[in-house]
DNA sequence: GCCGTTTTCGGCCCGACTGTTTTCAGTCG
């Protein structure tokens, strides 16, 4: 059984003890213990080989031994009998805004309610208000969060609230009683996928900038709104929290309200050790008890790093995965950025499936300021992209060479997009793939293969010596399609066996490979590739989500190979042809 | 269920907001 399976049941299981009314505590720790697996670089089969799963934090004789059988026998009794006595509803239940297991619990044992529907229909007979500690509006409050459970809104794709955040942090700097606004939450932490959009603002007259934030264009419904923090939602279904605070306690509040939640509570932690003897808080950090503690000033977040000992983490590492002890070790890498790519692969042309012409996207990508493009349509299996039939393949080339000699400002490569056919093949001849400068080999049809069928697949793709780079390894679509079943752990043995780059691809409706398989990959001494999978000139500009990625997997621009000169990547790719 | 520079029991991050309540529980982040 892999990571993410034992991480998802440790997560279900704490679920479950909640609903079971257990000691949360007791929850809790199986939580960390799924964040703790989810996150290992290690192989887990060999950790509990070796049984030294008990090393790990959080993980002690208990959970050892249930992690071991899980991973050994493929389940665990403890588990299937919690199901057995939780009713599978209940976890439906809490995942609607406002209730949570108490009361999931409460609803269950009063009023027999065993799943959404059944909650749905208890609510509009009235019979939620009438219980004890219920009411008339939390009543309300539920109805409408199934509604909007069902319409299936309140998570957004980074680009839309990328570009929704920006406006409205543009929305409070302007506002005259707003010293400083920035962007908080998991959008600041860069995550592929957000719920909410958290804004954090320091003023003299928080009050007003409430009063301004909730009546903004834009605005569809105010959840809540108090002295200091004000929740909305927008027309877009993108749910919108606010909090102002008093410029000195600015950059806590940007600290806190980033989380993520568990690099808090793991920050916290330090400051009240034996070392610091501080209380850390969304106010300040303070010296003993009490309204009355002193307070040490700290003008930015770095500051607050400095006097619990550590240099700067950047947002996109806080999710105490590690990155407090590297920082205390001085070990943080130096993340990727954007200027420390030197070039993109995996742009698309009218030729296949793209909107713009070779030469817009060239132009394109020397306006952006890299030394290279790689130019990849789709192959000819490729039908539904319009895909490159082999006289097509050659009529390209001779069109860019005649590019090459109109826009001299930056090389032009000539690559494709080779679908990987379901045997594993790639789409051309070894004697025509040898002729491009560079080769991706992606999964485009055949989703519904078994796992090992498909793993099978991919890894003998990734072992032939044509193919630079697999792209977008597990077929994801954020908010759309699952990802295809593969054993990822044999995919990137196989790669860092072979030589072969795997794709960040950047499009924000992939991100795909995602930060923690990008971190494993590194880990195997595989590089990875950030390509924006561009299908217009604005689609280039996608990289920067693909950098955010990254820098999430620890990357640094020694891990990335379009950070290296082509020069580097074409002796690379010749050594490994050479071997095949 | 985990963990230990006041330790092997008794803690485990903590504040804001809401709704239901006359002092607090539940939920959320």
């Amino acid at each position: 059984m892999d990571r993410a399976r034992v991480s998802s049941i440790l997560e279900e299981i704490a679920l479950l003890l909640e609903l079971r009314g257990e000691n949360p505590f007791k929850a809790r720790a199986f939580q960390n213990a799924a964040r703790t697996i989810l996150s290992l670089t290690e192989d887990l089969d060999a950790l509990v080989a070796a049984s030294r799963l008990g090393e790990l934090k959080g993980i002690g004789k208990a959970l050892e031994e249930k992690i071991s059988t899980l991973v050994t026998t493929g389940s665990l009794p403890y588990y299937e009998d919690l199901k057995r006595e939780v009713p599978p509803g209940l976890l439906e239940m809490i995942k609607v805004p406002g209730l949570g297991p108490k009361r999931a619990r409460q609803v269950h044992e009063l009023l027999g309610v065993d799943s959404l529907a059944a909650l749905e229909y208890a609510c509009r007979e009235n019979r939620l208000a009438s219980m004890a500690g219920f009411g008339e509006k939390t009543q309300e409050k539920i109805l409408k969060g199934i509604e909007f459970l069902r319409r299936n809104l309140g998570r957004f794709l980074l680009s839309e609230a990328t570009v929704r955040g920006r406006e409205l942090l543009a929305f409070l700097e302007r506002h005259a009683d707003v010293v400083r606004a920035e962007i908080a939450g998991s959008l600041r932490r860069r995550k592929e996928v957000i719920g909410d959009l958290d804004l954090v603002a320091s003023s003299a007259a928080p009050a007003r900038v409430i009063s301004a934030f909730t009546k903004m264009d834009g605005v569809e419904a105010i959840l809540g709104a108090g002295e200091t923090k004000a929740m909305v939602r927008l027309a877009s279904g993108l749910q919108v929290d606010l909090r102002v605070v008093d410029d000195a306690a600015f950059p806590f509040a940007l600290h806190y309200f980033t989380g993520s939640k568990a690099h808090n509570i793991a920050m916290r932690r330090r400051a009240e050790s034996a070392r610091y003897r501080l209380r850390l808080n969304e106010y300040g950090l303070f010296r003993g008890e009490g309204e009355a503690a002193p307070g040490i000033p700290c003008a930015d977040e770095e500051a607050i790093f400095r006097e619990l000992g550590l240099p700067y983490i950047a947002p996109e590492l806080r999710e105490d995965a590690g990155e407090i002890e590297a920082a205390e070790r001085g070990e943080l890498p130096r993340l990727i950025e954007r200027p420390d790519l030197k070039g993109i692969f995996h742009v698309h042309s009218n030729w296949s499936d793209g909107r713009a012409t070779l030469e817009e996207m060239v132009r394109g990508a020397a306006a952006l300021g890299y030394g290279y493009v790689g130019l990849s349509d789709h192959s000819r299996s490729a039908g539904y992209a319009r895909g490159l039939k082999e006289p097509d393949v050659l009529k390209q080339r001779s069109e860019i060479e005649a590019l090459r000699s109109r826009v001299p400002a930056i090389r032009i490569l000539h690559g494709i997009e080779s679908d990987i056919l379901a045997d594993g093949a790639l789409d051309y001849p070894d004697e025509l793939l040898r002729q491009f400068d560079f080769v991706i080999g992606s999964v485009h049809s055949g989703f519904t293969m078994t796992e090992e069928e498909m793993t099978k697949r991919v890894v003998r793709a990734v072992e032939n010596p044509f193919l630079t780079i697999l792209g977008h390894p597990t077929g994801r679509l954020l908010l759309g399609r699952e990802a295809f079943r593969i054993d990822l752990d044999a995919v990137i043995d196989a790669a860092a066996r072979s030589g072969a780059a795997i794709e960040i691809n950047a499009n924000p409706h992939r991100l795909d490979f995602d930060p923690l398989r990008a971190r494993q990959a590194r880990a195997s001494g595989v590089l990875l590739s950030i390509n924006p999978d561009a299908h217009d000139v604005g689609g280039l500009s996608d990289v920067e989500y693909g950098v955010d990625t990254a820098r999430r997997a620890w990357l640094t621009a020694e891990d990335v190979l379009n950070a290296r000169p082509w020069e580097e990547i074409a002796q690379i790719q010749d050594r490994r042809r050479a071997k095949g």
